[in-house]
DNA sequence: ATTCATTTGTTCTTTATTTCACAATCCTTA
DNA sequence: TAAGGATTGTGAAATAAAGAACAAATGAAT
């Protein structure tokens, strides 16, 4: 299958793409070859051809690429045209903000519940989304839910992890700032603002060095 | 200079090793294997040697690496030994939750002004942090900040990112879903959230195939 | 002091990703 | 319908990164 000859690289640059075209299409821009494509997501257009080539022959020669033909292929490649239930664990600033965000229903995706310690929070609404004791999340029977977002402090981010896990959630968005020791089956995607912003730092005094020098 | 032999992979690890000795520093480990280190960060133990092996012989053999030294260089190497300020540019729900964090205190970091266009927000204080009118950003000369972080809506980051370069300011850590289009002496790194989400989805079910293939 | 176990630093190999270059093909227009 | 221009899809080459293997060096134990 296709799984297995795509590169983890192209994969991750997947989403991109789809939100560009859904761009496009919004734009009324019905067609739009691989260089002007490169300009607008600033990759280099032999690799988005090779990308989209993974798939199978998804453009014209001497045309280019159909953008409603080709966003309909990656909504689908990228499991958008259903809907993706979520939760969320640790009703904390974070939180609340992903909370009251709207990308999640723009893309097909939803927070359907929300989890927290707190005695507070549980019971109330955020956004529209209900939060619940961390009891009700190992009780439940999550084999519908794709995965969790992690926005506890990070010495809990573990225990929390482990708690989905056990309840059948095999996916994980973790932003706390710490490894998460999971079994081969689970998957994790790490967002560390902290290492971001350490890697812009550092970046930006070398790229000075190789000026001056 | 160590700038331009130190691959870009192994830069990007560096603040997770940084982090990673933090927290054994604090625990009382004064020694530590790289193997032992792997485990940790969950990287290769071979991959962690040669990372450091460009700065040098920061081990010893037989012995292993002293936490409080490596630490120490890792400061330094990232220039955190130093204060670093930042501006953040857009207090709604995702810039009131950073505002709110303490990373930027933990790891030598500080946001030291905000910045927005709505009038109810301009003047106010949210957690410790004044709230400016962007007006003031275009007229300061920014020379010691190092960085921007961006939390604006999508169609309004290219222009606040092309008012704080105008300040004077190169580095942007981006969290709308938007390419910016900036000139080569700016630094961006992007923090997406819809991408990590839609690359999860992807990426779990397409481990699930392979298992069942 | 000598032996032995440990662990680094590094060379060499393998794998992954990007980029080059161009024939094949399709659009467009006259 | 034929010619010319545009642009894809893809092998082959180049670059980057990860991993295996091991000699060299050190620490610890006796
Ligand atoms: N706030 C930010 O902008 C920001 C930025 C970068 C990283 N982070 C990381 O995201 C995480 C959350 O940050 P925050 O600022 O929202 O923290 P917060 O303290 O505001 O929120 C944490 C929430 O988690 C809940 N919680 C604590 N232990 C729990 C447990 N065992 N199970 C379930 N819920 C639990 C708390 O009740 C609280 O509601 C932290 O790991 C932080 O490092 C936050
Ligand atoms: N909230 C989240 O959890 C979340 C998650 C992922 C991505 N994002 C992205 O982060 C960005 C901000 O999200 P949010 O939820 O905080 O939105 P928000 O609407 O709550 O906040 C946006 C803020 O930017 C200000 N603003 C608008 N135009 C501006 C301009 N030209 N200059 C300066 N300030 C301006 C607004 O006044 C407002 O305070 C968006 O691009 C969003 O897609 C947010």
């Amino acid at each position: 299958m296709a799984s297995q000859t795509v590169p983890q690289a192209t994969a991750e640059r997947l989403p991109l793409y789809y939100r560009t075209l859904q761009q496009l299409v919004a734009n009324g821009k019905t067609r739009i070859s691989s260089s002007k494509f490169g300009e607008l997501v600033q990759i280099d257009s032999t690799t988005i051809r090779k990308d989209f080539s993974y798939f199978g022959a998804l453009g014209r020669k001497g045309y280019g690429y159909d953008t409603q033909y080709l966003m309909d292929f990656l909504k689908k490649t990228l499991y958008q045209d259903e809907l993706n239930r979520v939760i969320l664990i640790g009703v904390g600033h974070l939180g609340t903000a992903l909370l009251n965000h709207n990308f999640l229903k723009n893309n097909n995706t939803q927070i359907v519940r929300a989890y927290d310690v707190d005695p507070k929070k549980i019971g109330t609404k955020v956004s529209g989304t209900k939060v619940f004791a961390m009891d009700e999340l190992a009780a439940n029977d999550h084999h519908e839910i794709v995965a969790a977002i992690l926005t506890v402090p990070a010495a809990q981010a573990q225990e929390a992890a482990e708690k989905a896990l056990a309840s059948g959630i095999r996916g994980f968005l973790n932003f706390s700032p710490t490894t998460l020791n999971l079994p081969e089956n689970a998957y994790v995607r790490h967002v560390d603002m902290t290492v971001e912003l350490q890697a812009l730092i550092y970046f930006l005094n070398h790229s000075m060095e190789t000026k001056n020098s």
